[in-house]
DNA sequence: TGAAAAGATGAAAACGTTTTACTTTTTCAA
DNA sequence: TTGAAAAAGTAAAACGTTTTCATCTTTTCA
């Protein structure tokens, strides 16, 4: 690969003018210009990005972060296809991290990201407390969360509104009658999960439904499995629910496998409301009602954020809040 | 973040010695190694990647390049996944690209990866033939393709057996007494399904079926619409087929859609064979049977190889193909 | 006419490492 | 006691950029 010094040479000027060439920064001479454009040209000169990087100090390196739980979770690789999109359209490349849910990959990535000097990280955090990362703003590294908040205030941070994505989901149920309704959700580590159980609550709440313990099930939103277990319980009740409501779309999964398994008519035995719009929620048979969360649009407008704090490191951090919209198929329907 | 010299100065040594302390190669005194360490420790050091990398040539950046036509398509979130995995056990970050199948992006993404000097690239080839992906093997970049294939022979590859893949497929709906087979394709620009489509012909000859071309569909492979509208076709067909191969899992799911909305019965009215084994291919009903390809294993395998050839640029290049697998569930069944 | 301003360019320092080439200190055989 | 070899350490160059500062021309205009 060429580098600076080479073109110079060709065009018989210092590596200085090249550069400026390169930045547009201060006035060269149009003829100088013209002839430094066309060694570059002739021996296709790229930039080295790491030499780039390691002299120009923030906010230039064209390079950005984003730590996600897993790829292999749909809706993570929504925000991803966002967060590429907005990237490529100002020459970013991204490092794509998976912390599975392990505080010391998180640790780890953040190290690495914050040594390859990022211009900025994305990420939902993995605990609301996180000295780790609220080290890593303290130092002046730009961050936006997203999917998940951090307690502390002072962060971009891109959401959606999860209480009122459970409270619909299960307002709709009531909706169809359905009273023992039945939720499968993450141990309370995750904020999203917390406020969509609460959502859940409200609506039992604000419809006179007495909450069943029995009927809250708070498992491993990571994979299918843990779901399809507690489906399996709860079909086994002696009440059993009527109605279930998957809080992600891996136990959405578990829980239609489950519920197949045991030869259960979707929506006549049963009414399924799952969380996450994923392309084959449509494709199958019946299909699904979902609570949809923009996953797409989340990484999007995450990364136009860190973009505008890498412009202006003093903006005031901004919560975006989006809403989950219900999308009613067919996979819910009257109590029998 | 502190620096060499920092710690240097804080241990009392040159920076030299620090360097050698890191990188275990020379020897330093045992007391001299323990007062850098503690030094280290102390300022919690974190080497720059970005000065290690301008500085050493090759195969040291502890970064890679990977670039794959979507995320958003689970097989190719599956590959990603393995490339991670075994690219963390050894410190390794990923800079992950989406080419959209769109020789430009690639070209681009390229260009980026190269500029970042990442010790290798791995990707499937948008074309069989590429100036550009050849132009960077020839310049001493190690690049190893997975799920597709270039022309040249001399590099590293990991493929699935497409053709047995497609054959497997269609071989299954014949026993079931199939005759009039469509296949759900794209055109012949990927390697991959030209060849599962060379499987689905070889099977219907070897059972001396004559391939109708109104049964074969070629439609773009990145969005569940074509395949979608292709299948509504096929069945308004006055001879429409009884069963339908889908050769991506994104086809999969347009064709189940299509199919559904006819309100068709799988497998009584229609068998269905799907390509992925995909999360949700065993939660619906019926669980879908499919020719599963391990995309984790691919990225895996990929990713070793690449490591093999960092550590060794002069090894011969190798191409590994991997069995596809028929998994049998219930959308396939006798014909009627 | 000539001093100041503007315009065009270049030399060299800096970013944080690794590596080369060199110096100092220690060891130990003769 | 000497001195050659081994061990331990350092100074400085290098990687490919950007940026600061300096220099040299040319233009402007009182």
């Amino acid at each position: 690969m060429p580098t600076l010094k080479e073109v110079a040479k060709y065009a018989k000027v210092s590596i200085t003018t090249v550069s400026r060439v390169m930045n547009e920064a201060d006035k060269v001479n149009p003829e100088t210009r013209e002839r430094v454009q066309r060694a570059m040209r002739e021996l296709d000169y790229q930039p080295n990005r790491v030499a780039q990087r390691l002299r120009t100090s923030k906010g230039q390196s064209k390079l950005l972060g984003l730590i996600i739980p897993d790829i292999q979770n749909q809706f993570y690789s929504s925000i991803v296809r966002g967060v590429e999109d907005v990237a490529y359209g100002k020459d970013y490349a991204v490092i794509l991290c998976n912390s599975d849910e392990n505080p010391n990959k998180e640790r780890f990535y953040l190290d690495v990201l914050q040594s390859e000097s990022v211009d900025g990280i994305i990420l939902p955090p993995i605990h609301q407390y996180s000295k780790v990362v609220e080290g890593l703003i303290e130092s002046g590294v730009p961050v936006v969360c997203v999917d998940r908040k951090l307690v502390r205030e002072a962060v971009d941070t891109v959401v959606i509104n999860n209480v009122r994505g459970g409270y619909l989901a299960v307002k709709h149920m009531i909706d169809f009658g359905h009273r023992r309704i039945a939720i499968l959700t993450s141990s309370s580590q995750f904020s999203s999960f917390e406020e969509r159980l609460a959502g859940y609550k409200n609506a039992l709440q604000d419809h006179n439904i007495e909450p069943d313990e029995n009927l809250i099930k708070e498992g491993d939103p990571r994979s299918t499995e843990s779901a399809y277990l507690f489906t399996k319980e709860l079909l086994k009740l002696h009440h059993p629910p009527t109605a279930i409501f998957a809080t992600n779309n891996l136990m959405t999964l578990g829980a239609l496998e489950a519920v197949h398994e045991e030869k259960l008519n979707v929506p006549d035995n049963i009414s399924i409301v799952g969380f996450d719009d994923m392309p084959w929620a449509r494709a199958i048979s019946p299909p699904l009602t979902v609570i949809k969360q923009p996953g797409y649009e989340m990484g999007r407008r995450a990364t136009e954020l860190l973009f505008q704090r890498v412009e202006d490191p003093k903006r005031e951090p901004v919560q975006i809040i989006m809403e989950p919209t219900l999308i009613i198929r067919k996979s819910t329907g009257e109590v029998k």
